[in-house]
DNA sequence: CCATTAATTATCG
DNA sequence: CGATAATTAATGG
């Protein structure tokens, strides 16, 4: 975690997420005094579990995962994220914890925000603080999805989820390179990691999608999404 | 249906 | 080259 910035300010930023699209000039200015400008290396931790919530983090580019631990080495990721994106831990209105890890899956360029000013901002202006509430209520959404897909799905359903997900909320495209590994895969999932190598391989014998190295490709989109809902 | 185990192969650093 | 990741196959809850 080397390399931070000071150049540009919030007025200018083109990459803010659309919650700070709604501050005011002044409020912009004001946050611009609150916050890190940092660069993450792929694998790098931005902010670990159990830890005290002391910032808000604002994703302006790359991917990244929030996995939820335990005490040993049972990890299960909450979700993926593409910038640009403000992630702000559920903890800082409850008890200032951190309640998940947030890793760089790839380069990640984003700002820290001190949480008292991000605070101070939601009380000030509603505008603002209605956009981030719609976006919290989007991943509660996707949350329940989530929730079902892991309890009442089995094998290749789940597979099929991840893919689409990749595809259609993180890279906008049938082709991507993957930004998670097998073990990664099976912790999103809920399945290990050979299961996930099976499916996958099953998933290639049966023409469903293409694998060249990293980069995956959905040939049949529409047999993926059938998979996906029936399971 | 799917995890576990184990053995083998591929890839990374 | 040694370590780590991925694949494949066999077994059993």
């Amino acid at each position: 975690m080397i390399n931070i910035h000071q150049n540009g300010n919030c007025l200018e930023c083109d990459k803010k997420c659309s919650a700070f699209k709604r501050l005011l000039s002044e409020e912009l200015n004001y946050i611009n005094q609150y916050r890190f400008h940092i660069t993450y290396k792929k694998g790098e931790v931005i902010f670990k579990q159990n830890t005290p919530a002391s910032n808000v983090i604002s994703i302006s580019r790359g991917v990244a995962k929030t996995t939820f631990e335990d005490k040993f080495n049972k990890n299960l990721i909450l979700s993926l994220i593409k910038g640009p994106s403000l992630v702000v831990g559920p903890g800082i209105y409850v008890d200032n914890i951190y309640h998940f890890t947030l890793t760089a899956l790839t380069e990640v360029h984003a700002c820290i925000i001190d949480v008292l000013a991000f605070k101070k901002l939601i009380r000030e202006n509603s505008d603002f603080a209605e956009q981030y509430i719609s976006e919290m209520s989007v991943r509660a959404i996707r949350n329940y999805q989530r929730t079902f897909c892991l309890t009442h799905k089995q094998m290749h359903g789940r597979v099929a989820d991840a893919l689409l997900n990749l595809s259609q909320n993180i890279f906008n495209a049938p082709e991507f390179e993957m930004p998670l590994t097998r073990q990664e895969l099976g912790e999103y999932t809920g399945l290990t990691k050979e299961s996930v190598s099976r499916i996958l391989t099953k998933f290639r014998d049966d023409q469903l999608i293409q694998m060249d190295g990293n980069i995956i490709e959905i040939l049949n989109m529409d047999k993926m999404i059938t998979i996906s809902e029936n399971g």
